[in-house]
DNA sequence: ATGTATGCAAACCATTTGCAATGAC
DNA sequence: GTCATTGCAAATGGTTTGCATACAT
């Protein structure tokens, strides 16, 4: 059994005992949804769930998808973030090292940006009042190629559309 | 003239600088909505600077209000933010003195939350070949009044429904 | 005079909801 | 057998768009 496999284990097993916890029913829907998340590249939406459920013959309804998403926020299996558009995107956080995202505000591109001395001075901080469980840092600017793009439409004389 | 006066002033001068640069039109339209922006509460949504506007007899329609919104952002005079619900939400950006917002995931609560040596951790940092121009800082977790709910509830044996 | 910006209403589209049928317990 | 969960289809609601009119330049 591989790391990943060991992954998709564990959290198969906290998805379990939250369910027993909550009494609600460990129905094949939701466990199929938990193993494509932790099978799939970490950021998606609920189009990209869909498709790659159905890639794997697995046919399930989009309100089945947001029940389950839904109980998945709520165990901090997953995490959801909004960049900016009117698509909510969904990252699995469970063994997750903490990375931030850079969100360029021309193209819209994400990036990663993994920088473990900002994790430490974010995590570190008790705040009176209130019981942290995860944080999510956006960091908005242009990207390298926006930046390149823009230079030369300067140098044109022109500004940018 | 206050300092308050002061502000809306320069932001003024700014957002005309800016439609300027772009070669858009000084409308009233955009600039009364500036001017509520940097007059009201911190936070707004399309819906509140709407009736802001109107309790100031002023009428605009919302493809206005969206279009205008769309300019500030472009120039850096507000900041959009998304907390979970699938409303935008936005803040003035403009001499913000900077500071980090507090989500509660169980109520919806947002506080704000004033770190100095956060705010100097995550904006001193340099990034390779990303020009940063704003960051967010979401903390999730649980506010006071929503961690004594549920005490109070463990203690009567029930979990949250 | 010109063409951008506005207001209105319709369109859009992610998400939510109501309800009958299914299946976990 | 019971009742939570599913799938379907319709409803919702924030945001966007198309177009005729108004008005900044």
């Amino acid at each position: 059994m591989d790391r990943e496999d060991k992954i998709r284990e564990t959290v198969r097993q906290k998805f379990s005992d939250y369910l027993s916890e909550k009494k609600c029913r460990k129905t094949p829907e939701r466990f199929a949804i938990l193993n494509i998340i932790y099978s799939e590249q970490r950021h998606f939406d609920v189009d990209s769930l869909f498709e790659a459920l159905a890639r794997r013959s697995f046919r399930v309804s989009r309100a089945t998808l947001y029940n389950t998403i839904q109980l998945l926020l709520e165990c901090n299996l997953i995490q959801k973030h909004q960049f900016g558009k009117n698509i909510s995107v969904y990252e699995r956080s469970f063994n997750n090292d903490y990375h931030h995202h850079l969100i360029c505000t021309s193209c819209g591109k994400i990036r990663e940006y993994r920088n473990m001395e900002l994790k430490t001075a974010i995590s570190g901080k008790k705040i009176k009042n209130f019981k942290v469980t995860h944080y999510s840092l956006y960091v908005y600017g242009l990207c390298g190629s926006c930046l390149r793009g823009m230079k030369k439409a300067n140098h044109k004389g022109k500004s940018n559309p």
